[in-house]
DNA sequence: GCTTTTTTTGCATGCGTATGCAATTTCTGG
DNA sequence: CCAGAAATTGCATACGCATGCAAAAAAAGC
């Protein structure tokens, strides 16, 4: 037994039924007449091998089929080349963008997401368990908020955190965040300008940082020219809750005449119920602004007024980060803030004068470069 | 060396620096002073472990934060319980939510979800090549298309593929679509009926199964009809293009009275430019009909008729086509087709009367039941 | 040509778990 | 209380690869 004379493999020949046996570096390290070693260098760049014998290998690889095993090299590498990605729920139209740019970022570098979504109303615990089975290298969080504990497992397992659209106070996690109280704060900035005086705010879910940051920006913003009181309702994200928000706040006794959403998702349902069950004319009766600027934004039938989500550098960022982390294998935590700009169109008043946020930037000008 | 009794984790104690040592089930035998195969069986259901030896096991492994570790699990039974997931882009509209029933379907059954996606204009070679490194146990791809060769690749791997919303002759894939013929002639019959006369049709990708059964359809039903030609544009399911073959079809001599677009994301573009570039009414100069029932279709501001793309039991189909070629560890292609029905609504005028598809069932009657 | 240096190679081992097998314990029935 | 059956346990090994170390080969220097 042993030499390879017969070895060759017979690409026609068998039925539809698989073998389910993979091509070791074994066997290649005997057809190429080498050792495993030789294999297992021929594909680590970087590796002690002569040109000639790696490719002896990749030549005798290539004949066979051969892919090293990623999960062995795991084993002993102890570095899996998977993040764990958990985004609870998809519904948001910016999250699609973000998982499409994650995935090039992280591909690019040589990494592999594991991707936890759809279990919106259950617990994420179980997920959680999964997920540290798989010796993910590190875990992004989008859309979801990780209880404290698990933060400490995480740190506990050496593995880094990084919390994408949102923050959270925890020591041992990374944020990368758009500086969403600006974006509130430059929103109130132009619908003041605008002449609006009796404004409201949809709120998302209540106890996230993202909207607690673009609410309090917003209602900062206000308080400087005096307005310190608000129309205010939830719409938690959700389609019904949004709606029946709107609802209430046009139906009150004095309705607002200016509404930010905390999200152009919730803003657009917003401008559904405005125009087609109160008959409101937009932006005549009332404006409304939203935040994120997702593609639906701009599309004429809306032309929503709009905070940009940073999408692209935000998700650098976070891949920079992570990648970062997993390399000095210590978890330091770092926030990174990501500005954003108005996006205006036609869902809001324009003011008649240029607009400037209380540092003196500029944030709008008619007939200016947008 | 060797007793544990100084074995004891600090909970407390160390910096935000990490040990990135996990633990294995070797330490957790230790500690619970039984063999290390113990602790295998004690987190393998169904193996041999009496009861008391179990609960010995778990509770060492919680003191100790103990998890197995999938990759050598991996190693050893030959399987991932990994699905991996292709999706090329995510801008067509159900897609979101394939991936949030897909991943809860497949965590169900134990399964995680390695996702590749945005790639968009590259090729997806090298992608796949990092996929058949991880062993994933099976492939399912949306969204792109899988060249002859991989296939043959995946076959004798023994990795079963499972395509979703598209299909190939390849006598080695499953698949899983929406009727999508039939769906096409039920929107031919739906829009005769409203007494058109001069349709468009305005194309997704135009190689892909899907778009080329939908057009088929449409043709067939209308052909009953004794049209014979329609309009036609390329929107490739990509909005400029969209854009652009609607600015073509309006423009033309004889523009249509009802168009038929081939996926709901373009349809709303045909929606947009008809309205705001050529100040068309819908459905009074213009009938405009989708294809997928997406989300945004229902809203008031679109109010889009649209045959419904099934997602829930595509998906449903999918999984189950997936377990069952895992289960059986053999390659038989079977293509599933799950129908749609006719979701009515303003976008397209209402025939006066019934309309029924040629083998007489019913697919929309006034003061129906929708 | 021979020694020294550098490069390349193979050997052996270990990563963390599952599992067949034999040894041991527990249970069952008389 | 004991023999036999059944349940439980530990031992040893294998999964596929990376890597330290020493041996071998090649290159360089004189």
């Amino acid at each position: 037994m042993s030499v390879d004379g017969g070895g060759v493999p017979r690409p026609e020949g068998g039925p539809a039924t698989t073998t389910r046996h993979a091509v070791t570096a074994e066997e290649v390290a005997r057809r190429a007449g080498v050792s495993q070693s030789a294999v297992s260098r021929a594909f680590t760049p970087g590796a002690s091998v002569a040109a000639k014998t790696r490719e002896k290998v990749l030549a005798a690889a290539r004949e066979l089929g051969y892919r090293p095993n990623a999960m062995a090299r795991t084993l002993i590498t102890n570095r899996s080349r998977i993040i764990g990605v958990v985004m609870a729920y998809l519904d948001n139209l910016i999250y699609p963008d973000v998982l499409e740019k994650l995935a090039a970022g992280l591909q690019q570098r040589g990494y592999q997401m594991l991707l936890f979504t759809g279990f919106k109303d259950r617990h994420s615990d179980p997920v959680f368990e999964q997920i540290m089975q798989y010796r993910v290298d590190g875990l992004l969080l989008a859309s979801t908020t990780l209880s404290s504990d698990l933060s400490d497992e995480c740190a506990a397992a050496g593995v880094p955190v990084v919390m994408f659209n949102r923050m959270t106070e925890h020591p041992l996690c990374s944020s990368v965040t758009s500086d969403n109280r600006n974006g509130g704060r430059q929103i109130a900035e132009f619908l003041v300008a605008g002449g609006h005086r009796r404004l409201a705010y949809v709120a998302g879910v209540a106890i996230s940082s993202t909207n607690r940051d673009r609410e309090a920006g917003f209602r900062e913003g206000l308080l400087r020219h005096g307005i310190g009181k608000i129309g205010h309702a939830e719409g938690n994200l959700e389609l019904a809750d949004t709606r029946a928000a709107a609802r209430e706040l046009f139906a009150a006794d004095e309705p607002p005449d200016a509404v930010f959403a905390g999200s152009d998702h919730m803003a657009l349902a917003v401008m559904e119920v405005a125009r087609h069950e109160f008959g409101l004319r937009i932006p005549e009766d009332v404006s409304i602004v939203g935040y994120d600027d997702v593609g639906a934004a701009g599309w004429p039938s809306f032309s929503l007024t709009s905070f940009t989500l940073p999408v692209a550098p935000m998700v650098d960022a976070a891949v920079e980060l992570m990648m970062e982390q997993i390399e000095s294998s210590s978890i330091l935590s770092h926030h990174r803030v990501v500005p954003g700009r108005l996006a205006v169109r036609g869902s809001a008043r324009l003011p008649r004068r240029p607009v400037r946020d209380r540092d003196g930037t500029l944030i709008w000008a008619p007939g200016g470069t947008e």
